[in-house]
DNA sequence: AATGAATGAGGATTCATTCAT
DNA sequence: AATGAATGAATCCTCATTCAT
């Protein structure tokens, strides 16, 4: 029984180096971020980051990758159910999670035109799965008529920024009343 | 008629500098972009570059705030007066110049913390703007009642993300109309 | 018999660069030399030689330092003892090893002033070493009454100045026996 | 009568432009001297300095030249008669003039080879006229017999070393005093 | 003769990536 | 599988010099 965990083992380093990967571009943005911080970080040498992933530009589209799958996870899946709740938890978790709001809405130049395609494609997964529900809700006339891609851009552009940008009212449960209000009635005084 | 290059022809020789580099900006980011892509496009050598401009950096700058004012200057401006209006407006410049809309909203992180830091100046310059307006909305019991720099901040987001983004009611008018209709009175259908 | 390239190596490595950058500085002054002639002479490449140096100005530092080490470690600490000797050992030192010996007291104004003043810190640190046997010598009633430090810098111009530039009686031995006899007692005959 | 004078505003502005560039030279040494700083300093355009000196190291040459021919009007011609009067001459030169001292003393390998060539070829007309004397004064049985250009090179060695460096008892007299006593008596104590 | 805008060669340095151990 | 020393391509910027006016 030498060797006992290998697989487990190699999951457990790559999810270092991963997390490590994030907290690094998130703070230098995609450019600023040395692969040898990265190893630092993560407690690994230079050479092993490159056997977990191919190279910077892999281990930052992974790091999207899975800062996207975990905001889906987290927010879209209850959104159809309810939209308000969802977007609360949406700000909730971006607010508890700002390495991950800067990776994700942080830098569509990133790291030149390809990063902007992998970004944009995470963008409009999100935006998709927005769209869908908008459609349904449309279809059970509780949303105005205008093209349901346009209004779930619209959300996510709203909320990305909001979420990005450090503003007055700081508490993540204000803002996500305020983007419901916004949304659902607008600003006009009634 | 004896003086060749003067005062004027330093000027539009700026002029020509900065536009090129908008353009190579705008199509490559902050760091993919050459000094030497910017010269070539420019049609001047090199080191001309950097007798107009300090560096890449102040160059970027030059751009941003170049772009920042003709903004503010056809849209802002009457912005108070017919809301609508300039929301209609700052579509249409957004639409109009795609250069400017990306040196604009594109790279938050684009040159290091520096830059996030110009950048955000930048928009916030056009957040006090709006949330100035805003609040005089307030006042004449028009808007909701909500921190005007989040409702300006949203604003932005919202411009500025469906500016960038493309979607698929492409023209700037319906994607206008749209947000203007989302900002008065929300998706819900009534 | 595992572990192949370590500290020993990287020292030998780095005593590989240092050699090849005394050679090459001595060559060509600070100024001219170029990192790239200093890699191909050391036989490692571009980089490498930033890896053991952390740029042009430290490896000047850095080679300043050791020919420093090296006459002073053969030269001055026998002097006291016997300050002739001394002196023909640091002519013939210094003949052997002509690089060293542009190094040492070619070019005071190499690197700007920060280099001036690297270099004569190491100057100083000579006309102190000697500043303090001719105190002793001094004291002892051997030398002459005069500022030690004036007739240290004397002491270190000559040398220097003798061993830089070829004059006439090219060996070594000759002008150390001349220095000696000037230093001990002039030039008047008797 | 229109231009009056030619050749002399001519020979004036010449003069202008040398007297500034030894100031700057003196001051950066060759290499961090910028041309530009040059005529800034000189009161006149980039180009004027060009259409006077064919260069960068024409204008260094012909500073130092001029330099030497001054430390040589005012020093050599009077040392056969007096040679310790002419030592004090010299270092009263050389503090009256610290940018002259830099100039003549100060960066052996200034420019590359060439530089050092010219400067050697300066140096060695000093030692050439020095040496003269010297055979003179053997010749006359006031001097030890050693190779009169080896005892020159000293001479200039130790005044130009002394010259240069600050140390302990400033005035050029005391100095003087102590360079005459060494090289006609030495420093043993008698 | 003077000006100074334009030129562009030249070089230090960084850092992603490779590969021998 | 991990290491980390070595590599070298890539790029910004400076500044001596030219030349049209």
């Amino acid at each position: 029984m030498r060797r006992a965990v290998t697989d487990e083992d190699k999951d457990v380093r790559r999810e270092v180096i991963l997390r490590a990967a994030k907290r690094v571009f998130a703070d230098h943005g995609f450019h600023a971020t040395k692969m040898a911080a990265v190893a630092r970080a993560a407690g690994v040498s230079y050479g092993t980051v490159y056997s977990y992933f191919a190279g910077k530009d892999a281990l930052f589209h992974a790091v999207m990758d899975a800062e996207a799958d975990a905001l889906r996870t987290q927010v879209v899946a209850g959104a159809l159910a309810d939209p308000a709740a969802a977007i609360r938890q949406a700000f909730e978790h971006l607010e508890a999670d700002p390495a991950a709001t800067r990776v994700l809405f942080g830098d569509p130049a990133a790291g030149g035109d390809e990063f902007g395609r992998h970004l944009r494609d995470i963008t409009d997964r999100f935006v998709d799965d927005i769209a869908e529900m908008i459609g349904e809700a449309q279809r059970q006339g509780l949303v105005i008529d205008a093209p349901p891609r346009l209004i779930a851009s619209a959300v996510v552009g709203l909320i990305g920024h909001l979420a990005l940008r450090p503003h007055d009212s700081g508490d993540a449960g204000t803002t996500a009343d305020f983007v419901i209000r916004l949304l659902f009635d607008g600003l006009r005084r009634r």
